[in-house]
DNA sequence: ATAGGGTTAG
């Protein structure tokens, strides 16, 4: 049975009231359709010239990504002050547009409003993110002028924002450390994690040692420095000795492990934290799927959504990002689910790295779908979809898709030049590919840089030009590094060029001294050309040099389970029955018309 | 101020 109730319209004080509840945290908020509702309600209260209100919905819409609609909110104020100024360079730095933050501080100086004590922090904040020295230097010089050094939380800022200027900006940021005349906990730790960045571990840990007090944030700098350092043992120590260990610490121990590849010891760490968010999560999940540990990483991944956490958009990329580079299409597809199940809209950052997944992943229909249904797309969203063409043979759709690109205003940057000279390369369009290198600088104005070239080397190697392809890495502009070298052996085994081939191997052994792959390909030439004096001969120098790191390897997913090989590799118990396989299958395509080179 | 974060030639 049911039951009518009268519907009742709340009185217009109960209204107003509720509304003054809702305006006390909004800037917090990041529920778009939520601030929109709020925003309604505020235009018919009348409240939008209040300037303790608008600032907080300026910022609300900035959390929800939302940069146009808080631009636009921004221009309706009539008498802007200080405080939305501020709000709207916060915007800005927030939506990574740091010229777009400095043009408001000078507007708004223009317009006779001066900066206080939050504005150059969060204009300092624009510039570490891009690592922008001259501007940190030129807020600098305005701080001094004007004598805002009196409160602390401005100096810690520039500390910090030197500090991430590279090697430089360290040297700076030192210097005002020393002369600074009080410091609090915050200026040490800004210190210390400055010092890290640059590498400086010594320096920081003598720092560390030096500190009146420490806090955990202090303990937890230090310890990542380490962990950074790949020194786990150090490490390890010092998260056992700290007085107060707290989530990031944790996450901090467990990340190391995962990057030292010991998931026994990072699981162990992961299952005894006593609480965890969603970033450890996110950490051991994407280290399980790093190595390729599929049931482990679906297991885990399934273990968090029971426990109430739902991935947000740093753990979706993370995973992704691992995923993809594993290519664990089965948890790829997982989080894309979760993804849809909860939103309809993704950050253009999240798409991007469904993109790459799927992409990678070799599901260049599912990337394509993802692509195409994108509300806005960057640089990155183009060059992902383009590269996933390229490296999968599809030049002449990576070639639609770069003038589908140019069509629609989006100028082409060094990466997906790569990409495009890479799909022309792999479907054989050579003239194409150098049509598309000469343009390159001509008419975009990019300068190609050495992976240009080596897409170029590769282009013309690859169809049988090696001595063009010579000629090239020796004209080049730059010095030559062992991927192009190696590109070029690659062509002379695909071309049987022997003599270019010793020649070749001379520069790379000289690059990368213990690399087997170099050795057994060139061992495959001299066999493919039947000269067995020389094959003993390059057995013998990989014994002599003694073989310590190993070759670079592919894998394969077979039910949720991930095998790894390398080249001559004998490690697999059924390594027998697969060297059978590939005989036949070579048989197999010898006899539709494919000519094998250097293998045997 | 500290933990996880996308595209780059073999």
């Amino acid at each position: 049975m049911q039951i009518s109730m009268p519907i009742r319209t709340p009185s217009l004080v109960s209204r107003r009231r509720l509304l003054e509840e809702k305006l006390i945290d909004l800037h917090k908020w990041n529920n778009l359709k939520q601030v929109k509702q709020v925003h309604a309600q505020i235009l018919k209260a009348n409240l939008l010239q209040d300037l303790s209100v608008a600032p907080k919905l300026i910022a609300a819409f900035s959390l929800c990504h939302e940069i146009v609609l808080a631009v636009n909110l921004f221009s309706q104020i009539q008498q802007p002050n200080v405080h939305l100024y501020n709000t709207l360079i916060r915007a800005h730095v927030r939506n990574s547009q740091p010229s777009q933050a400095f043009a408001t501080f000078f507007e708004m100086q223009s317009n006779g409003v001066y900066p206080d004590n939050f504005t150059y922090p969060f204009l300092l904040k624009a510039c570490s993110g891009h690592s922008l020295y001259p501007m940190v230097q030129m807020i600098h010089t305005h701080i001094e002028k004007f004598g805002f050094c009196s409160d602390i939380f401005v100096p810690n800022s520039l500390i910090d924002s030197y500090s991430k200027c590279g090697s430089f900006g360290v040297n700076a940021a030192r210097k005002l450390f020393m002369v600074m005349g009080e410091r609090d906990v915050v200026s040490w730790n800004s210190m210390i994690s400055g010092l890290l960045k640059a590498g400086e571990l010594g320096e920081a840990r003598h720092l560390f040692d030096e500190m009146p007090e420490r806090d955990t944030v202090s303990w937890n700098t230090i310890l990542d420095g380490y962990v950074k350092a790949g020194e786990m043992n150090k490490a390890f120590e010092l998260f056992e000795k700290m007085p107060d260990r707290n989530v990031v610490s944790w996450s901090t121990v467990v990340s190391g492990y995962c990057k030292a590849g010991d998931m026994d010891m990072a699981r162990m760490l992961f299952d005894k934290m006593p609480i965890k968010n969603i970033v450890p999560w996110t950490i051991i999940i994407s280290g399980y799927a790093e190595k390729g540990m599929t049931k482990e990483a679906i297991s885990l991944y399934d273990k968090m959504e029971e426990a109430g956490l739902r991935p947000d958009d740093g753990a979706v990329i993370s995973i992704l990002a691992a995923c993809a580079e594993s290519g664990l299409l089965g948890l790829g597809e997982k989080v894309h689910a979760s993804i849809k199940r909860t939103k309809f809209k993704c950050r253009t950052s999240v798409s991007n790295a469904l993109v790459d997944m799927y992409a990678k992943c070799a599901r260049l229909d599912k990337a394509y779908s993802v692509f195409d249904g994108m509300a806005r797309r960057d640089a990155v969203s183009w060059n992902a979809m383009l590269q996933g063409l390229a490296m999968h043979g599809h030049g002449e759709k990576a070639l639609q898709l770069f003038s589908r690109m140019n069509e629609e205003g989006f100028a082409p940057d060094k990466v997906s030049f790569i990409s495009i000279l890479c799909a022309c390369s792999h479907a054989g369009f050579v003239e194409e590919g150098l049509q598309y290198f000469y343009t390159m600088e001509r008419d975009y104005g990019i300068i190609p840089e050495v992976e240009h070239y080596g897409c170029v080397i590769d282009l013309l190697g690859r169809g049988g030009h090696l001595k063009e392809a010579f000629r090239l890495v020796q004209s080049m502009p730059m010095e030559s590094n062992a991927i192009i070298w190696g590109t070029l052996l690659g062509a002379c085994r695909m071309h049987n060029a022997v003599d270019l081939a010793g020649e070749v191997v001379d520069h790379l052994v000289k690059l990368e001294p213990s690399d087997v792959g170099n050795f057994s390909m060139l061992s495959n030439i001299y066999a493919a050309a039947g000269d067995w004096d020389s094959v003993s001969n390059v057995r013998l120098r990989m014994r002599r040099i003694g073989i310590q790191k190993p070759s670079g390897s592919s894998s394969i997913e077979v039910d949720e389970e991930v095998h790894e090989f390398t080249v001559l590799d004998k490690s697999h118990p059924k390594s027998d029955k697969i060297y059978e396989m590939i005989d036949r299958l070579v048989q197999d395509l010898k006899q539709v018309g494919y000519v094998p080179k250097a293998y045997q």
